[in-house]
RNA sequence: CGGGGUGUAGCGUAGUCCGGUUAGCGCACCGCCUUUGGGAGGCGGGGGUCGCAGGUUCAAAUCCUGCCACCCCGACCA
């Protein structure tokens, strides 16, 4: 385990570091793959679990769609198509030769109708949605599948932007536009409360502009988030698709009074990018910071006895503390390894485990702990019969995970009010800039083009006419947050 | 697909220009001993089709030809 590179040297070095250093993943062999390790894939089931109980105790229903799908599902939804079509990993031959050890494609073997792994699963699960809904009975319906995509990118980023991701997809329809814009709202709110209470990360939400918006939605709410590059991040979406997936896939239901009415839909998700954005958000110089709710490990124990003095009471007070901890359901680990007090405190700093707990022979003597916070590098004594004061140590630092990541995230946003303050706030500070606009496609490209910052989302919908556009000078439409992003 | 670059042990590299000992070094790994409260030290050891194929030569990591892979910048994309 190298020394990683300060996140002031170079930060998407720093990043792809505390990746591989700390063991959470490594690179698969086809490119822009990943392979998730035990310590990242336990922090994603913590993180997913959490989420999952959100989402089954809102009244959806988990279920299990095809990873393939038939080209010509890709077809039916005119912008769907445009947005996922250059993209997709196709299926084309069933069956491979062998010759002397060598593989080729039997032309022979050609399928009929070419297959595309999902990108997504609106297609599919819209096709099986018109076998289901046929009466009112039948709405609500509410679907969530955890399942791995495929988006062929160009460049990809560990956790940020791979090949292949894990996600978790709903996919709702509804009777009405009033109720499906309802069900898209609460997700907004489930997402905040994952992001904010669970993973600790302050949030930014809006609806998307024109030109963002998910392919075939008729309206996106993004969660943003900022990093500690301030550069935004989007952790997380939830669409309303209106009837476009309804139409398209020819789905009705008939109401009380026997009439045929359209079905709006809904859909959203979060992926394993949420872990980039944890990394990038908490993150330091010695490595992970990994919010208490849904660290791995909440506690290490590092015993400290190089000559094995007294033993076997030494190692039995250790396993003591360790099983009163247990007892708190706090998730505690004893590093007993043969390696140097001096590594395993950077070991475990690196790989962001909130509290450790140091017990050697003085500890022992004075049936003591001592407690080494992550966070903040605070370092203290407790006595083992005040053990308990853990749990409230660790919601402390869940509390100031979350407040830090929130000072810093405000203390980069600003407003502006014209386009030459714009452009310097870029250039000198990188913050996200909340100002006016006219509402445009073309005032938001140019503005990306001059810039490379992006509108992240429309925070608020104006109403005052004295209030103009930053570039076009128009009377503004909008406020909404501007940022370079990931 | 344009422009640039790189392929030598698990990782990082020296050697390539100017062909010539057994391809060297650091980290990691294995063994023994000493160590252990902020990334321990000593000694010993294992591991290489020098990206692939062909050519030139008495002799190729090194020169020539072809191919392949990957990286960076752009384009594309979240």
């Amino acid at each position: 385990m190298a020394k990683i590179t300060k996140q002031s040297d170079n930060f998407s070095k720093w990043y792809t570091d505390v990746i591989l250093d700390a063991d959470l993943a490594d690179y698969g062999p086809v490119k822009g793959t990943m392979v998730v390790k035990p310590y990242g894939f336990s922090l994603w089931t913590n993180i997913r679990d959490s989420l999952n109980k959100m989402i089954e105790d809102s009244g959806h229903d988990n279920a299990y769609f095809p990873l393939f799908i038939p080209k010509s599902f890709l077809e039916k939804e005119a912008k769907h198509v445009e947005g996922f079509a250059k993209e997709c990993a196709v299926v084309t031959h069933s069956k491979l030769i062998s010759e002397e050890g060598s593989l080729t494609v039997d032309p022979e073997s050609k399928l009929e109708e070419e297959i595309i792994v999902r990108p997504t699963s609106e297609t599919i699960i819209w096709h099986m949605f018109k076998k289901w809904i046929t009466s009112y009975r039948d709405l609500p319906l509410k679907v969530n599948q955890w399942a791995n995509v495929v988006r062929w990118e160009m460049r990809t980023r560990l956790f940020l932007r791979t090949s292949e991701f894990l996600w978790q997809e709903g996919h709702t329809a509804h009777a009405t536009k009033e109720e499906a814009m309802k069900e898209t709202l609460e997700i907004v709110e489930i997402y905040r409360t994952l992001f904010e209470d669970y993973l600790a990360i302050p949030t930014i939400i809006g609806r998307k502009s024109n030109l963002e918006r998910f392919a075939g939605a008729d309206e996106t709410f993004s969660i943003e988030t900022m990093m500690r590059d301030k550069k935004a991040l989007q952790a997380g979406t939830s669409h309303y698709l209106g009837t476009n997936f309804g139409s398209a896939f020819d789905v009705k239901f008939q109401s009380k009074d026997n009439k045929e009415h359209p079905v709006y839909a809904t859909s959203w998700g979060v992926s394993t990018r949420m872990v980039g954005a944890l990394i990038m958000v908490h993150g330091d110089d010695k490595g992970l910071k990994i919010p208490p709710k849904i660290a791995p490990t909440q506690v290490v124990i590092v015993p400290i006895n190089p000559k094995k003095e007294n033993s076997e009471e030494f190692s039995s007070f250790v396993m003591k503390v360790e099983k009163k901890l247990t007892h708190l359901d706090i998730r505690t680990h004893i590093d007993d390894l043969d390696e140097s007090p001096g590594f395993k405190f950077n070991k475990w700093e690196l790989k962001g485990v909130p509290i450790r707990i140091e017990i050697g022979l003085k500890e022992f003597d004075n049936m003591e702990v001592t407690v080494c916070r992550r966070d903040n590098s605070e370092k203290y004594q407790i006595q083992i019969d005040k053990i308990d004061e853990i749990s409230t140590i660790l919601q402390s630092i869940q509390d100031n995970l979350f407040n830090d990541a929130k000072t810093f995230m405000d203390n980069n946003t600003c407003t502006v009010s014209s386009f030459a303050d714009f452009t310097d706030t870029l250039s000198k500070n990188n913050q996200f800039i909340k100002a006016y606009w006219d509402g445009t496609d073309e005032t938001e490209l140019k503005i990306k083009e001059k810039t490379k910052a992006t509108i992240r989302c429309i925070v608020e919908d104006n109403e005052d006419s004295s209030n103009k556009c930053i570039f076009s000078g128009e009377t503004a439409k909008h406020l909404v947050v501007f940022a370079k992003a990931y």
